[in-house]
DNA sequence: TAATAACCGAGACGGTACGTCTCGTCTTAGG
DNA sequence: CCTAAGACGAGACGTACCGTCTCGGTTATTA
């Protein structure tokens, strides 16, 4: 049976990889010196080489476009770290946000990006579905790993734990303009350990952030 | 001695104040709507019912427009609260934050006001430096009260803690669409509390900020 | 009693003559060098020196401005001559229609013109009711005298008569590319003043004509 | 069964003549329908049911395919009459030409194709020199007979007798829209008949009407 | 009281980018 | 090599919005 083969190849003449890359590219080089309100179709046509018709065959707006030209930047496999550390995993995880995040492309992006997304539902929710859901999948894996290792209580809050992860990284590079750095994924990696680990009044000689600290 | 006097009647006739207010106000409305940028000028003149040369009267541009409707709209009075308790000052704090940006309006203003913000360094100045820094002044005091009661640490990174408290905050706001309520209050504030409170292996007995939780 | 002054001044800046006439003109020298399709709105503008916009605010359309422009440009008065000769008054207007029609302007915009009066009823009928009904009746008139003073018979069809004068023109002008020129003017008149002179057969002894109907 | 052919097949897959129709019918009818510049290729194919590349592979451009269509339509063999009466035999011509402008879709057709020709020098030339020309050669060859026959006169300006007997009748097409009948055609021949017969003053005994019967 | 000056609402202005559309060509898989 | 389907680069279309300017008219202060 071939049902299974759901792929059917669409008439015509299919669209060109080439042009995939060449908007996606264009767009992001305009984005950074424009900004992504800043930027003009034309030019991404001309710079890309291709016709404005090319675009919106792709994208249905500028908005989608740009949040495409980002996603295209942003999406990377994620793997799950395994150090046999909860702490260290969770901090290799926030290195690579803070390594992600200090770009200045990704830093220029993220806030239009988010001022889009207010007004953009489906925006919103590609955002969400693919690259934020796709970081919240890994963190909580490792987060499950502590539990299950004991680094971490069994009832931690763990939507609250995936915020205090992100927010704070968000909250500077959107709000504050703080700085974006290694000592900002320690400090809410060690936050965490320290916060949702153990109780120590219950279990007073097993002290897991001690071990953590070398 | 009248040289101190500087004020002098501008010739000619004044500016309505009604004018003034509904002006602002109509602008609100329209970015809660379509955002920073998504608002027309027109729409503006049309609801406020005045033509748009009185708006660029008053402001060069609709960016000035937007930054002044803004300001207008976020500065408040914030009272420092002393319950003799760190957490729960923090979470009188933390509760009413959660209570302002569960509002319609505020909720609807932000996103599209932070993505202004990563293009428009004057608007991102003058909301960091009027709204933001009364509310983590505010903070911060609380905080170091924590710090001289002993409920807190004395090496606590202050501002690590204060971008715990406000990020995952903003972070759901913005990003994650997750639910501002006064669990995520609590939740952040006991974090806070757990994370940078005395180290229990230096100090084993006193331990404050267990017995607040009850 | 001031209610037959029915006009009221509309609110706002009123429209500028000025751009009303250089719109109409630029638009004619475009279709006269490309064509009722082949010209651009925006060469429009530039020529103008106008925006757009203040186009579309006058015109719901291209055709709408080309049909607007064409009918600016072929109003005119028209004097009915009177030499006491039929044929020197046909002449003279023959000689007219043959010095508009020979200007470069009228030359290259009646070939548009005609294709689009297929395309579009309003323009035919108002080139129809303007235009060509004042040349008809001027002619007519000529005839009509002609007739009374006994330079040509009494049951000369006029239509058929108005159509000889008018259509070799257009012929040579839109289909054959022929010379239109005085000898043009001349060959028409003589032929009407010839074809539809006196009947000879009245005079007793000719009798042609009458005899051709059977 | 295709073997006994002498003919070498091309290779390959041979062009469908049901194509080839097809697509000629179906411009015909949407130039009617809009115009020769009015029609879109697209709309061709989807009426035609072949895709743009059997067009163009065919055509080399939308003018050239109009031209086509309209050629197809047009030419016909051409009798030269000799009913023995100059009269007659012009009538004869001038009745078969008001037959065929009267067909919808040659009135349809004929306005926007003189609109294209104003535009498009090798569409003009291609329609003088086929279509135009053959009638006209045919004409010529009745009004020199004429002559011959002494039927009119030895100096008649042959172009402006052709003028006079085509004019009318594209003038009412293309301008006036008046009507176009027989009546039409017998006015215009018998004007000529009279207004190019022998001089009667010079001949006043010989009635051209008596020689035509030779 | 009259003149002067800046205000008022309404809306046209020049300019610019948008997203759509069509042209004529090119590129697929398949007959 | 043909076919139908449909993507391609190019560029005009008509719309929308910006920030400015121009109306007739209003509201203050100064003369």
């Amino acid at each position: 049976m071939t049902s299974q083969q759901a792929y059917v190849r669409p008439l015509g003449r299919p669209r060109e990889a080439r042009a995939d890359r060449a908007i996606v590219e264009a767009t992001l080089e305009l984005i950074a010196e424009h900004g992504v309100h800043g930027f003009r179709t034309e030019d991404v046509a001309a710079r890309a080489g291709v016709g404005k018709g090319a675009i919106y065959r792709r994208y249905r707006s500028k908005d989608e476009l740009a949040l495409a030209a980002v996603a295209d930047l942003v999406y990377e496999e994620l793997a799950v770290p395994d150090t046999g550390s909860t702490r260290d995993d969770l901090l290799a995880l926030m290195r690579e946000a803070v390594a992600l995040y200090r770009g200045s492309l990704a830093r220029r992006l993220f806030p239009s990006l988010v001022g889009a997304m207010g007004q953009k539902p489906d925006l919103a929710r590609a955002l969400r579905e693919g690259f934020l859901a796709s970081r919240r999948a890994v963190l909580t894996e490792v987060i499950q790993r502590g539990i299950e290792r004991g680094d971490l209580r069994r009832d931690v809050d763990v939507d609250l734990a995936l915020d205090v992860l992100g927010g704070p990284l968000f909250y500077r590079l959107l709000i504050t303009g703080g700085p974006i750095d290694d000592e900002l994924a320690e400090g809410v990696a060690d936050l965490i350990m320290r916060g949702f680990g153990p109780d120590p009044s219950r279990r007073p000689k097993a002290t897991t952030a001690r071990k953590r600290s070398r």
